[in-house]
Order: C-alpha cells, then structure tokens, then sequence
DNA sequence: TTGAAAGCGCTACCAG
DNA sequence: CTGGTAGCGCTTTCAA
C-alpha cells in the first residue's frame, strides 16, 4: 500500500518526471491533452505531494510553529484557536508547543521550531523569562517571529492589548464609583505585562491624588493559589481594600472566592474587576465585571503579522487592541456615570 | 547565514559525509580520535539534522497529528496539554488542529495529518461525525490511530472515562439524596457518549423502578445556549425536575445558570450535578457537585496507545478511565451516605 | 513541448 | 576504519 509519487504516474503515462511536475503544479509548457491526462491519472491515483521532499528542496514547510505558557489554560486556547484557523487558511499546520511558563523550556520549545525549519513563529513569553537572546537568535536566522500577550520591550513584532490604559480606566471607574482603598493583584513583577497594568493603575492613583499604598499591591505569580493567598493577605490587613483589581486571569476567580469565604458582600463591602474570559463571568454569582478582551483577535493578528514577515514584510509593528470595562455585577454603579462604550 | 550540513563539516576535516554521519550518530566504524573531532566540531558549529531530510529517506516523521473539536475548550485543552507533554518527552512534536465540532473539517484535518506523513493520529470525533471511513483509511495505510474521549464503536484503539456506570452512580445518588424528578441534560443523540451516560441514567431509574418521563430528557447539543434553553424548558414544564445531570462541560454552567436566574434555591429546590473541570466548581456559588474526570490521564493515556502502535503493536485496546462523583454544594447530602471513592 | 540530469541533506550499502 | 555512491520525491535548468 505505497503511496504513489510523481515518478509512478510518469512510468505509468510513459513520460518524464519533470513534466508531471509541471503538469501538476500548472507550469507552462504541458500540451493541454497531457497535462488533462497526468492530472486525471493523479487523482485517480489519489496522488498527494511528500511535503518532505518539497521542504527539503525549498528548505521551509508549510509549517508554523506557536509557543504558549500553558495551552490548557482558556485564555491562550482561545488565542491558540483563532492562530490555527487563520493559518490553516492560508494553508499552514501549526505546531503547538506548551513551555509550562518556564523559561528553560521555553527556549528548548524555540529551538525546536528552528530545528523543524518552520516557517516562522509565535510566541507568548513565559512569565519567568527576561532573557531574550533566543528570540534573537530566531531573528538573526532570518526566521519570522511575532510575540502576543506577554511580550517584551524587543525589537520584535507584538500584539497585546492596552495594557496600562485598560488598568487606569478601571482603576478611575472604581474610584468613581467610591472605592477609597483598591488593591492590584498582578503577576510577576518582571513580567512585561504586569508592569504596564501596575502603571495603569499607578497613574490612576496619582492622577486623582490618591496616596499609594504598598501593602494594597500584591505582584507574585498569575496561579489561582497565589491569587488566594494574596487576596487573603489584603483582606487580613487592619485597614482592608474596599475595591481589587485582579490582573490576570485566575486571579480574579481566587480574588472572588477568597472574599466570598470572608463572608464578605460583593460589591456592597468590596468590590473586584477582573481580566478574564467572560464566560467565567456569565458563571459567578454576581456576575464578576472585567476587561472583556478579544481573545481570538489577539490571535488573529498575531498570525497575520507572522505572514507578513513571511511574505518578506520584515518591517516591525506593535499591534495594540483594545480592551473594554465590561460592568456586570461586581462593582458598584457610579451616579454620574462615563460611558466607557468608545474610550 | 546559511545552516551548516553533515557534507559542511566534512568538508571542514577533509572526511566523507557518510562518515560524519556514523559518527554523529554513534555508529560502528569511527575511530574515536576521529569522532570526537567530529562531535566536536559539529558542535562548534551548531549542527542541526535536516528534519526534512531525514524524513524523506524514512518516509515517516517525529511528529503526531492531533484533532479535537474545541482548542479553546478547557476539557479539551487540558487532555491536549498532557498529551503534548508526553509526546514531547518521546521526542514527538504535536500537529494540533482544531475540527471546530464540524464532521466536514475533521475528514479534512485528519487527511492533512496523513498527508504530512505524521507518524500517528490522536482525534477526538466531532458532534456530528457518523460516518468512519475517513478514521479506517487512515488504518488501511497503517497510520496508527488512537481515539479518545468522543470515540464510535469501531475496531480502533479508544481511551474514554467510564461513560455509562458514572451517570448510573450519579443517579442512584440522586435518587437516595430524595430526589424525585431527575432530568437529564446532553448532548446529540449520535454522539455515542451522551447515549452511553444517557444509558447510565436510564438503567439507574429502571433498577430504582422509577417511570421514565421522556420529557426530562433532552439531548440536543453541548452548547451553553442549548444547555440554557432546555434547562429553561426543564423548568417550565407543569411538574418540573427536582434534579438535573448536566452531562457534558458547559451544560452545567448553563443550567445552573439557568436556575439561579429562576431564584430557585440550590440544592433545596433543585439539585445539579455536572460533568465539568473541577476549577469551574470552585468558582461557583453554590459549588457544583460534579463527576471528576482525569483528563491529564486521557490525554497521557491516549499517548501511550498511540505510541504502542507507533513501535509496532497494532493490537486494539480500549482504556477506560474511572471518573467519579465528587460532593460538592449543589447536591443534597444522604443519611446513609455511600461511599464513593472507590467504586 | 518534452526529456535528462543535477541537487536539496541524509542514510545505507558496498568497496577498499 | 573510511570513502564512494545511489536514492528518498521533488524542482529546476538546460538540451533536444
């Protein structure tokens, strides 16, 4: 049961190769009559190029490769998801790899891909990484490669969102809506993206002359059991917040269950915002209100600057989407309110 | 910045290729001086084997296609996640494309795959799929295949949770707990795990001897919308449930949705048991009691059939993994409680 | 319009 | 122990 080769349909018709390879692929210099024949034959014969001898001449695949933190985890599947659709479009598999958010395995997992001659690569950092010299690496083989989510300041391309304007929008809603004392709840401080939220917030603060209190910031890890720990640490404090802001995904899920375990009423005693997908939020009760962000878009335009690179566009471009305070139930409403609907 | 071959380094030390290649690749007929030079070199210059190459004179590859229905989905995601781990570990890379739960798209993933020349599939069928062929194809060219989690009645290799007796022990727990009116939430008919845990119900009501009402079954689609209308439906009904099995991931959330909305009091007025990621129960307020299924070790487990195959034993397995029911708050407790954790 | 042949990088086989 | 060479399937260049 072999597979049939170009070889095998010219034996068959009597012809040479290379003329089967011109027929198939629609090269001039076939007579019509022939070339009718050979692509006939060929799907009779259920005939499908060796990507492998193809690659090899070419020396590049169809192929691209991605590198996530943690595929299981619902915020990169979803990136994850629209990347694949978008390349399966254009006629590229995808190779997904998982560097668990470490940053050895992060670098294993992009050599890999440069080992696998992929024809570029998407990459979103590992909350441990702050060495880049594997991205540059990359680069210097001339492969293409666009960073999303977590990036950092590289001369590379990026897509995220508006990272520090989204956190000062939420921060100036909450002290709207009368929060005196908010906490942040962020990742690693060495993570690009936590910083630029701290920022958000930072500003926010001072914009409205409101001291900044350093027991009310907890940056330690993105898990669901830091977001615990440190919610409870806040909610231990003599002088507790009245208002979080959780960062980062599991964080805003650990934030609310901590505080419901307090017996604490939401947003009433305090209230909490979170950057999660929103079907976490159509699950809690009340309604958990976040920074809806488009997920799928990320990966989206992730893949399309990929293909551009690849397409021979070799020019750098930062991609910022924009994400939006979705209210829902667990903020307070503000009386005169701003409709954040086009900020 | 061209990458440097085997014939390179020859080259370099004035040797044949074929002996670069034994000695690279720690066969007989190297002197050891000579070797060692050889290594060292290709070191120094950071040899890497043309994958393309390689598979072009094996005719297979390091890697493995997997299709599921939903990337973006957490059930999936997580069975995915180990899945790539392990494969990594044996030195495989993973193809993962997603069937978007479309009959149509998982003919022509799964075709990809083999056009790749993957050295196995891993699927995980799609709502609609009914018909087999494209999966047999597969194994009349002695690709080897593994389904797990959705998987038919074929002669193929499966990897699944204990479908059937998990419903039929929810059930029963169910009926102990007091409840009369069990409805039972899932997904299409065809798909041969919601008959299987539909199966576990019925079987239950019947050893209980209690009559089945027809309309406290609805089996229409794993969607939250589908999942929220029929829950909506259930409740509408002259004699509504005073139970539901949600059968599938998001069935749960919609229902319990669904219930809240209604200001009906879980578990008082209605009980609710799911079959979703454990994390979803966290974060919901009564938490939900849910069947737990181990999807890391369908997804490792899955693996390993698949590599079985892979190193030569085609001998069909089925593996069934034990999902159990874990207690939560969204179930009444039993007086006479039985213990579930090790049935 | 068609054919012949070289070559992509690697491995395997046969000679020396 | 080492070298030479053919060939995996495909494309490309040159010749007929």
């Amino acid at each position: 049961m072999k597979r049939v080769s170009q070889r095998d349909i010219a034996k068959m018709l009597g012809v040479n190769v290379s003329t089967v390879s011109r027929a198939l692929r629609g090269l001039e210099g076939v007579s019509p009559e022939l070339r009718q024949k050979i692509k006939l034959l060929a799907k009779e014969q259920a005939y499908r190029p060796n990507p492998f001898a193809v690659s090899l001449r070419y020396d590049t695949t169809r192929t691209i490769g991605v590198v996530v933190p943690d595929v299981s985890f619902s915020h990169f599947a979803h990136i994850v998801k629209r990347l694949e659709a978008e390349a399966k479009k254009a006629g590229y598999m995808c190779i997904i790899t998982d560097s668990d958010d470490k940053y050895e395995n992060e670098v294993e997992c992009v050599e890999h891909m440069v080992n696998m001659h992929v024809a570029g690569i998407v990459v979103c950092l590992s909350q441990d990484t702050s060495d880049y010299s594997h991205l540059f690496r990359v680069r210097e083989q001339n492969i293409p490669i666009v960073l999303f989510d977590r990036i950092a300041d590289v001369n590379l391309s990026t897509v995220v969102i508006n990272d520090t304007d989204s956190v000062r929008q939420v921060t100036h809603y909450l002290i709207d809506s009368g929060a005196k004392r908010i906490a942040f709840l962020g990742g690693a401080n060495r993570m690009k993206q936590t910083a630029d939220r701290k920022h958000g917030y930072l500003e926010a603060l001072r914009e409205r002359r409101i001291p900044i209190r350093k027991e009310l910031v907890k940056c330690h890890n993105t898990s669901f059991n830091s977001g615990l720990t440190d919610t409870m640490e806040l909610l231990d404090l003599p002088n507790p917040p009245d208002a979080i802001i959780a960062a980062h995904g599991l964080l805003a899920s650990a934030a609310f269950k901590a505080v419901l375990s307090r017996g604490l009423r939401i947003p009433e005693d305090i209230s909490i915002v979170g950057y999660m997908s929103d079907w976490v939020s159509d699950i809690t009760s009340p309604r958990l209100t976040f920074v809806k962000q488009n997920l799928r878009d990320i990966g989206g335009k992730a893949f399309k600057l990929l293909n551009d690179q690849i397409n021979g566009d070799f020019s750098v471009k930062h991609i910022v989407l924009k994400a939006r305070l979705e209210l829902r139930e667990t903020t307070k409403k503000i009386l005169d309110q701003e409709d954040f609907s086009d900020t």
